[in-house]
RNA sequence: GGGCCUAUAGCUCAGUUGGUUAGAGCGCACGCCUGAUAAGCGUGAGGUCGGUAGUUCGACUCUACCUAGGCCCA
């Protein structure tokens, strides 16, 4: 007789290879096949809903593996709430509009030299969108992220952009939306407005000019100085911006000198004297410094203006540098993006002399009015040097701002803007307190989207583009009245709704609106805004718009997961427009995660080559290894990717699915009537279900708080330590050479049947398709259609016995006392196999000799040896080590069984089995019964 | 330049209110097994906690500064 044939090997049709990259798409036909996304959210209808609400990623270009992060986070937790019994809808959605696709559009229509339109160019843009959304919506769906893919959120679908008016038009009911002047990028040759990305930098030779602003008045007495004497040293490099000077800027924490030189006093920055003082060829033995103050204290003096008969106040800026100039700076509101921030701060006037041309008008005054800024700067320096207020003309090489199209120089330049109101009826504030009733996690979230609420200043909602929603405003064409009313962008949202937004540029647009007069002048004679909506405005009502109008989600919602970035983008705007509209906030919960970065820290560039897609780790090793990326990640940090973390990542995978193999190939003939009742299971079966039920608490502690690392490690680490190295280990032999139907075989399986039932559930929200394969071929009767299908463990108090798992943890204190020493004897060559051992042990402490002597019959198996002898401590040789154990390992008595190769003075005692000890001789008698 | 944040073994992570020789898993080295086999098991070697200076009887844990990195703003 082959004994080896009586034994009962693991069979599984579970591979232990994965091939997830092939295998993957079959389990993804599966779920679409089977519409399991739609039964998962069924089960739980009527249940308490989780509301997440999606941000939008922009549909340009393929998933980025940061966002492809966003997305696995996402599911992880709209699986989890679902298995825990949530109705957790989750709907998909894209930013559609704005620069990135308008730009590439456009470049497609220079290529083909195609005649640039509005309308053309838009329709083109949607096409555009359309297909990336479509490439995206395969990509997030290739990770296994299950969701309402075949109706996710368009922000260009019609009725998107017509939900977007309505919203708009509530605000204008309500008062926060006002027009005003705004300093941005200007081409004056393009003769049109410019996105920062729409700007290159290129080299240019400039002015570089010193000149002086005297002292008009100094209330405090800080100056120190006679009036006619003391000046205000300033340094630019566009003389043609001084006639639209309105004020000085300071730093408040820089130290400033006040310094008499020939007797002129002049103030700058100590940090930029030394520098100031050579370009200007002073000799500072000759020089006095007659002042030190700090930029605080400098608060209320005025100056006048080099030119014109007018103050120049000083302002305090933190903007200020000390790397050029003088530590004063030049302010032009019009001019300037801290110009004009400064200058609204301080209610100033954004004055702008200069046309779209570029060629100053009648506000730079008779003198400058129709030159072209160029000529400008000859004339301004003139001025100056008449007004003896020059102290220095140079020309300096700098980096300059450039028109990405005709690569000439740009300018900024004030232009009539909408905005919204921040400060309306105390809205700042109330974002502020809104912001105390949200949790942040983590919580130094909150300081960030407080600050940046704090800081921000009135949002520009309009710009000059073509891929967007028109501001449903318009012009009246004889007095030039803007006209804005909710009635007006009312309407237009129903039309939207009906045409698309794409209808606002159609040259017949007014026909819609044959009623509207100008308010003003009466006149019928109007023209339409051309503007749109800044598309962070569309993504601001993204919450109000899907969660109210889609099926089963409900607004506010839950939770809003998103990138560092958003602090001051989507959970910002989402605030402002939700408390604006409606007064609400629009959610209870903010994660931010971090960013993924390089295997350095660093983040990832194109050009740097430290750039990772997300096909690459999907093909080349499947979507699961990305998700347990995902999920070993403490990713409220940024996360790093590299070779050796995926090799880890891939390491951690085998493992688990390894002991997902292992205990389902033991269970290939255990059924449910097998079962042990909970009070027949053995000891260490009865320990390892209540380390299981650890495990449960440990991964829902996890998912509950968004530290979804802790609930991977968890699992991991049970089942690389717990099962594979420890139980499963142990009870190998058990399950091969005990009688396929004895109690002690069917108790370790019971066990190991709802460790795997428990494993496979924990792991469905992580590892979603390894876990929907386990099931699919897992022993299990009654099977749902999906693991999706099944509850979330919940820990079986049942199943707990503190009092047994302090035991073992002793046991298994004695256990890595023995391991070490039988490797000592290894090392020795005493001993090659733990079971051709025999281990001698005595304890010193009572309470472990007792619990030694309670498990005596089971150490062997423990310890993994054929024989285990409790001894007392002076029969022992060998000394007492650290835990006051003595250990020695000697040769077994006996023979060693041919079957289950353990030694046992029972080998030879049966005569028809001469080789079999009695253990072995009983189970081949009774399997054959 | 400003705001917020991060920095513990090769990797991913733990380290309670400051208090004995800083932990885990993986990887690695060495060895065992060959009845989980492109598997399984054991033992072991690796950090002085980014750096500096303080506070303290005592700091990975507190403070300041510096360095590197991240997001945003400028």
């Amino acid at each position: 007789m082959k004994y080896k044939d009586t034994i009962h090997l693991p069979r599984t049709e579970f591979p232990m290879r994965a091939k997830l990259p092939q295998r993957e798409p079959e389990t993804l036909a599966f779920w679409n096949d089977e519409k399991i996304y739609q039964r998962m959210i069924q089960a739980r209808k009527g249940n308490q809903d989780y509301i997440l609400h999606d941000g939008p990623p922009y549909s340009n270009g393929h998933v980025h593996i940061g966002t492809a992060l966003n997305k696995v986070v996402k599911d992880f937790i709209i699986k989890y709430k679902s298995m825990d019994g949530y109705f957790s809808p989750y709907v998909p959605g894209w930013d559609n509009h704005g620069l990135p696709i308008e730009n590439n559009v456009l470049s497609e229509f220079r290529k083909k030299k195609a005649e640039i339109t509005r309308l053309a160019v838009r329709k083109r843009c949607r096409e555009y969108a359309a297909r990336f959304v479509d490439i995206q919506k395969r990509e997030f769906v290739r990770l296994g992220v299950l969701g309402e893919w075949d109706n996710p959120y368009l922000t260009m679908s019609l009725k998107y952009e017509s939900e977007i008016l309505r919203i708009f038009a509530r605000l204008v009911s309500k008062g926060y939306i006002y027009r005003d002047l705004r300093s941005i990028y200007w081409c004056p040759h393009c003769e049109t407005a410019l996105a920062d990305a729409e700007i290159e930098y290129k080299e240019k030779t400039s002015h570089s000019i010193w000149i002086r602003f005297p002292l008009l008045a100094d209330p405090d007495g800080v100056f120190d100085a006679d009036k006619e004497n003391a000046y205000a040293l300033v340094w630019t490099t566009t003389p043609w911006t001084i006639p639209a000077n309105l004020a000085l800027t300071v730093k408040p924490d820089f130290e400033y000198y006040v310094v008499d030189k020939d007797g002129e006093c002049y103030l700058l920055a100590r940090a930029l004297y030394e520098q100031v003082a050579r370009e200007l060829e002073w000799d500072t033995s000759r020089v006095e410094i007659k002042k030190r103050l700090t930029g605080t204290e400098l608060a209320n003096l005025v100056f006048r203006h080099p030119i014109f008969d007018r103050p120049a106040p000083v302002l305090q800026g933190v903007f200020v540098t000390a790397d050029q100039g003088t530590g004063v700076v030049h302010t032009a509101p019009g001019h300037g993006e801290d110009d004009f921030l400064i200058g609204k701060k301080h209610g100033l006037e954004i004055l702008c002399p200069v046309d779209k041309r570029g060629c100053f008008t009648d506000e730079a005054g008779e003198r400058f009015a129709g030159l072209h800024i160029d000529k400008g700067n000859d004339e301004v320096l003139k001025a100056l040097i008449e007004k003896d207020a020059l102290l220095k003309q140079s020309s300096v090489n700098h980096q300059y701002p450039h028109c990405w199209r005709c690569h000439k120089p740009v300018i900024y330049r004030a232009t009539p803007q909408w905005f919204l109101n921040v400060d309306h009826q105390g809205h700042r504030q109330k974002a502020i307190d809104a912001v105390n009733k949200v949790r942040w996690v983590p919580e130094e979230s909150y300081e960030r989207i407080k600050a940046a609420i704090e800081g921000r200043p009135d949002w520009c909602l309009s710009r000059q583009r073509f891929w967007g929603v028109g501001i449903p405003a318009f012009y009246c064409n004889d007095c030039d009245e803007a006209i804005l009313s909710a009635e007006i962008a009312e309407r237009t949202a129903d039309l939207v709704e009906r045409y698309s937004a794409d209808f606002w540029f159609e040259p017949d647009v007014m026909k819609h609106y044959d009623d509207i007069s100008c308010p003003k002048c009466g006149s019928k004679n109007l023209r339409p805004e051309q503007d749109i909506l800044d598309v962070w405005f569309d993504s601001s009502c993204s919450s109000l718009i899907v969660c109210r109008n889609w099926e089963g989600l409900r607004w506010p919602v839950e939770l809003f997961l998103e990138g560092p970035d958003q602090h001051r983008g989507w959970f910002n705007v989402s605030l402002m427009t939700s408390l604006g509209a409606e007064d609400t906030i629009p959610y209870g919960t903010v994660v931010t995660h971090g960013w993924v970065v390089d295997q350095e820290g660093k983040a990832m560039h194109k050009s740097l080559g430290n750039y990772v897609t997300t096909d690459e780790i999907v093909d080349k090793y499947g979507a699961d290894v990305l998700r347990l990326w995902v999920a070993a990640a403490e990713y409220t940090r940024d996360v790093r990717v590299s070779d050796e973390i995926l090799d880890r990542v891939i390491d951690a995978y085998r493992k688990i699915r390894n002991t997902l193999r292992f205990l389902m190939g033991n269970l290939a003939d255990f059924t449910e009537a097998d079962k042990l009742a909970t009070s027949e299971l053995g000891a260490l079966d009865r320990y390892v279900l209540h380390e299981a039920q650890k495990l449960i608490d440990n991964v829902r502690e996890g998912f509950d708080n968004f530290i979804s690392h802790k609930a991977f490690q968890a699992i991991y680490q049970f089942c690389g330590v717990t099962l594979s190295s420890f139980y499963l280990d142990v009870v190998k032999d058990t399950l091969y050479t005990r009688g396929r139907d004895s109690k002690n075989r069917r108790s370790v399986q019971t066990v190991m049947a709802e460790v795997l039932d428990i494993l496979i559930r924990l792991l469905a929200p992580l590892a979603s398709f390894t876990a929907e394969e386990a099931y699919r071929v897992s022993p299990f009767k009654d099977k749902k259609k999906s693991v999706f299908l099944l509850d979330f463990p919940r820990a079986n108090p049942a199943f707990e016995d503190r009092d047994l798992a302090y035991e073992f943890s002793q046991l298994l204190v004695v256990r890595d006392e023995v391991l070490k020493k039988l490797e000592i004897e290894r090392s020795a060559e005493n001993l090659k196999g733990s079971i051709d051992a025999r281990v001698t042990l005595a304890a010193k402490d009572t309470s472990l000799a007792n619990l030694l002597r309670k498990y005596q019959s089971q150490l062997a198996e423990l310890f993994i040896v054929s024989q285990v002898q409790l001894a007392s401590a002076d029969e022992m040789q060998d000394e007492f080590g650290e835990n006051n154990l003595a250990i020695e390992v000697h040769k077994p008595n006996g023979e060693k069984c041919v079957r289950c190769w353990l030694w046992s003075e029972s080998v030879g005692s049966h005569p028809d089995h001469p080789g079999l000890c009695d253990k072995c001789y009983e189970a081949i008698t009774y399997d054959q019964t």
